[in-house]
This record gives structure tokens, C-alpha cells and sequence, in this order.
RNA sequence: GGCCCAUUCGUCUAUCGGUUAGGACGCAAGAUUUUCAUUCUUGAAAGAGGAGUUCGAUUCUCCUAUGGGCUACCA
């Protein structure tokens, strides 16, 4: 297709974005800037039944989140609005009426009681052209009856009327041609009386249309559609400028069959969504990547590769780059399962890039969570605690595990630890560091550290379990960063303090 | 059941007829370290099965199996 590039991404606001959903919008996303195109945003919200207050405006704040930038919508506004399928519905009446007059429309009123009586009754029951007639419908009923029908109030939905016997033909961008022959499409409803609402179907090509799409990336559930789809831009005759379609591969559970939903989350432990979500109905709360501690260019870059690959071993990528490698040649076509594990060493990878000083900031409130006075600390003190640990976590929270020693003294001493490095000498040689440690005057690691392994050495103590104990009094466990980098930080009284507190309370 | 799509290490994937089938996550081992991590090195680990086409198939075709999706007046 030889037009601009402008692409969209149509969630309807049933619930929260599926983090599928997110990939979704984020690949439509890099197609679109790459070719310098459009991004537009459209509410589907024709099926009044499902609507959920509150949906809308998670789709909005996940994609601010994820950086993902909206052109044309609801909010940003665009020269094709509304981009609310709700306020559309003169366009999608004026649409229906012109299938209608082609004849390639038509009304039919069974009821859904009748619908279901005629599947219960019949095995593989298909509204379509082999049994159209026997039903109640603007082909089989007289003219009168049907003008009668619809004159008494009479709900109805328009079908599309479906010629069988035709090999369909969808030029699918990652798939190449996929054909399915139209007998085993049925006449898909196009359009409710009930609530004056189309169905996805027909509100999708007319919109698709109307607002110049010229790519269709979606998720695959919507493949075996497609040629109805097809069959649509034909029956308007707009089939010459029909936007070319790409069928993105789902994303499946880690473990067992079927594709990833909102409970795979609960059960294995990670966020399906975006962002946390409140159910306005069961009260239900849903995790979210973001107040799970994901950094969203974590997100989008484990997200980005969960499907696509930039044709080399490049795994670390920001939007701008991905945004310039992105291809729908290297898009897989089958479904790729849901690695949280690798989720996490991008978090890890994203966090290290992350200024000292900024890791600083985003660790404060976990800090208060568990009780710490940040006011009792310098921003220095608590960047130089995070600078020195930040490479063993994967997540903001947990720096907490890692830095608590920096913040509160020991109170418990590991088990294990003192078993094997608290030694029958310990306390009177802990005794004697701390003397060593009174007449330092700089407490610098540069000064700190010779000094201490000199006094070790010269009383010919075992290094290993000198430094272990005193490590075991100042942490309360045998880990951590580097000793003398610990001290220099927590100062020399703080240090010997904790000495003189574990000489007092290690016991084995 | 019908229709459609897919199938390379446990997982995400590279390979566009000829490769010791590459990388990453995870896993294991080793090195480094006064500890634990990090880091580095190394290792184990794959073409679903069967027919073709071809001098030669992971790569092309078909069949089978398996997986996935769709089959609503939901999207």
C-alpha cells in the first residue's frame, strides 16, 4: 500500500490491558514511528454489556507508563474522531443502510432464545446461506411483515449476507496468504436494534477505513476473521485501498497449555498487567508490573523481544533503538510462553543503568515501609548504601534485603554464620579490634583497611576468621559488600559499636 | 466436531539448501573475593515423526502427531 503509515491500537475498556494487549500496542507503536506513521487510539466500546468504569483510563495511564505515545485519540484529538466507537453510531447506521441497499445486508429477528433452541436442535448449527431461509429474516419474510416488524418495535440485527462457495484470500504481513473458503463463515452480525451499536466487525473496517489505517496489527485470535474482514471491503467497495493485515503471535501461559491469563499471574506469581488494577466490581486488586517494581523500559524491552528479534544478538534495547530495528520480517509466527524469569534480568539490567542517585530517590519508600527514618539519613549516605549493593538485585525493593545493615544494626546474629565463624577467641580478639579501630584517626576504607590487616597479620590472627566475625558484627550475617567500604559509611562509633554489641550478644 | 495458524536447547530465539546448528534467560562447574553477591570462563542442553524433491535438507512439498486460536446479538 502505497499511502502514509498509520496504525491503530483498539482495546475495548472490559478490564484491564492484558499485558498480550501491551505487546500489541507497543509493536503497532514501533511500526508506526519507524515509518514515521501515525499511532491512533480507539475505544471500542460497542459492547454496552461489558463496559468497565475506570477501563479507559488504565488503557490511557499504561501506555503514558510504558512510553508508548498516542497521535491521534480520545484525548490528543485527530482530524477522524471520535475515536469512541460509542459516538459513532451515525456513521455505523449510515454504513449499515448502504450494505442494506447493496443487498449485501440484510435484517433477520430470531431472538437469542430462538438462536440457542435452533443450536441445541441442530449439531453445528450455522446461520449462512444453507439455512438463511429458514429463518426469520428480511429474506425469507414478506416485505410487508418485516416493514410491520420493525414498525412495532421489534428488536433485530442486521447479518451480513455471506456467498459460500468462495475461496477468501488474506495477505497476512508475517503469514503470507492465508484462504479460507467463505462456506464456513457464517453471517456474522453487524449490527444490534437493541442497544443501536455495531458489532466489532462492521465498526472496525468502517473505522479502520474512515481513519486511513493502512496496517491492521493485531493479535491472532482475530486471524480466522480476517476473511470475513476481507469479505467487508469488498462488499463497500473499498477493497482497492485495504489496509494490509499482520496477525501477531499470542503469548501463552509459562507452563501448561492455553494462552496467558489474569490468573497465571496469581498462580506463578507475576503481574499480567501493566499497571495495578482495582476491580470497581469484586474489589478484586490485580498486580502490576509497575507496582511490582518493574522499570517500564524493562517491560518494553522484554516485552519487545517476546515475539520479535532484531536479527542479531542484541538483547538490550531502548524504545529508540527498537524503534529503528524493528521489522515485521523478523516477527515469529508462532506463540511464544510467558518467561517472567528472563523478565526479571532485564529489570536487573535496566536497574543497573539506573544514576545512583535516582535508585536513591525510588528506594525512600521502601525504606519507610520497613520503618526507617529517611530523615535521619543524607541523600549521600542512602545513594552511596544503594551505589554499593545495586548490582545484586533485580528489583527497587529489593535493595531493602540488601542494604537494612546501612540502617538499622543487627539485632540478630545468623545461626549458620556463627556457627562456622564465631570462634572461642572471638570475643576477646573482637575486643581487641575494637581498640585498633579507637585509634584510627582516618576511618577511610583506603586508611581503615591496611591498618586493620596489618594489626591481623602482625598477631598472626587466621584472616578469614577475624574479618568473618567482624563482619558477623556488623551486618549480622556473612554478606555483603566490600568490609572497609561498609565501615567508612556507617562511620567509625557506629562500628564499634556493633563490635562491642556482638562481643556482647553472639552467643553460640 | 469443523476451520485456520504454528512446530530449532527447559524457555525466548538466530539460521532465508551445504554451519562443529549461534546467542540470551535459567541450570551446573571453575576462577576471583576476608563473606555473600556481582563479574569472568567453561559445560550440559535443540531441528516432533514419517515420506518425498535434491548431489545435499533444520531450511522446500505432503502426511501424521502435537500445540495454539476461532467457531456469540464479546472484542
Amino acid at each position: 500500500m502505497n499511502q502514509k503509515v498509520r496504525v491503530r491500537f483498539a482495546p475495548s475498556p472490559t478490564g484491564p490491558l492484558h499485558i498480550g494487549g501491551v505487546r500489541t500496542a507497543l509493536y503497532n507503536y514501533l511500526f508506526a514511528r519507524q515509518h514515521g506513521g501515525d499511532m491512533i487510539l480507539r475505544i471500542e466500546d460497542t459492547d454496552s454489556q461489558r463496559f468497565v468504569p475506570g477501563a479507559e483510563q488504565y488503557i490511557n495511564e499504561s501506555l503514558a507508563w510504558l512510553g508508548i505515545k498516542i497521535d491521534e485519540g480520545v484525548s490528543e484529538g485527530g482530524a477522524y474522531g471520535p475515536y469512541k466507537q460509542s459516538e459513532r453510531r451515525d456513521i455505523y447506521r449510515e454504513h449499515v443502510k448502504m450494505l442494506l441497499d447493496k443487498g449485501k445486508a440484510y435484517i433477520a429477528f430470531d431472538t437469542p432464545e430462538e438462536l440457542d433452541a435452533k443450536r441445541q436442535e441442530v449439531a453445528n448449527f450455522q446461520y449462512d446461506a444453507s439455512t438463511r431461509l429458514s429463518m426469520r429474516n428480511s429474506l425469507s419474510l414478506p416485505k410487508e411483515e418485516v416493514d410491520k416488524l420493525i414498525a412495532d418495535g421489534e428488536k433485530y440485527v442486521v447479518r451480513f449476507m455471506i456467498e459460500p462457495g468462495r475461496d477468501v484470500v488474506v495477505n497476512d504481513l508475517i503469514r503470507g496468504k492465508v484462504t479460507i473458503n467463505s462456506s464456513v463463515l457464517d453471517d456474522k452480525v453487524l449490527y444490534k436494534s437493541a442497544d443501536d451499536l455495531p458489532t466489532y466487525h462492521l465498526a472496525n473496517i468502517v473505522d479502520d477505513h474512515l481513519m486511513l489505517v493502512s496496517h491492521v496489527i493485531r493479535g491472532e485470535e482475530w486471524l480466522p476473521s480476517a476473511p470475513l474482514h476481507v469479505l467487508l471491503y469488498e462488499a463497500f467497495g473499498w477493497a482497492d485501498t485495504m489496509p494490509d493485515f499482520v496477525h501477531l503471535p499470542l503469548l501463552l501461559k509459562p507452563d501448561g497449555k492455553g494462552k496467558l491469563s489474569k490468573r497465571d499471574g496469581d498462580r506463578l506469581g507475576f503481574p499480567v498487567f501493566p499497571l495495578e488494577w482495582h476491580d470497581p466490581k469484586s474489589g478484586e486488586i490485580s498486580s502490576g508490573y509497575r507496582e511490582s517494581g518493574y522499570l517500564p523500559e524493562a517491560v518494553v524491552n522484554f516485552l519487545a523481544l517476546l515475539g520479535w528479534n532484531p536479527g542479531d544478538d542484541t538483547e538490550i534495547m531502548l524504545m529508540d533503538e527498537l524503534i529503528a530495528k524493528f521489522s515485521l520480517d523478523h516477527c515469529s509466527k508462532s506463540g511464544a510462553k510467558f518467561d517472567f524469569e528472563k523478565g526479571k534480568w532485564f529489570n536487573h539490567k535496566y536497574i543497573q543503568e539506573v544514576p545512583d542517585a535516582t535508585l536513591a530517590e525510588m528506594f525512600k519508600p521502601i525504606l519507610k515501609e520497613n520503618g526507617v527514618n529517611v530523615e535521619d539519613f543524607s541523600d549521600e549516605y542512602i545513594t552511596r548504601a544503594v551505589a554499593m549493593v545495586k548490582d545484586r538485585v533485580n528489583f527497587v525493593r529489593d535493595l531493602w534485603d540488601v542494604t537494612r545493615f546501612f540502617f538499622v544494626a543487627p539485632t540478630e546474629y545468623e545461626e549458620k554464620a556463627v556457627k562456622k565463624r564465631w570462634k572461642e577467641d572471638s570475643p576477646a580478639v573482637m575486643t581487641e579490634l575494637v581498640e585498633v579501630l579507637r585509634g584510627l584517626e582516618d576511618f577511610s576504607c583506603a586508611a581503615a583497611e591496611p591498618a586493620v590487616l596489618g594489626w591481623i597479620t602482625d598477631k598472626g590472627y587466621h584472616m578469614g576468621n577475624v574479618m568473618n566475625a567482624f563482619r558477623l558484627t556488623v551486618v549480622g550475617e556473612c554478606k555483603g559488600p566490600h568490609m572497609f567500604d561498609i565501615t567508612e559509611l556507617i562511620g567509625k562509633e557506629e562500628t564499634m559499636k556493633r563490635v562491642l554489641a556482638g562481643v556482647a550478644n553472639i552467643t553460640k
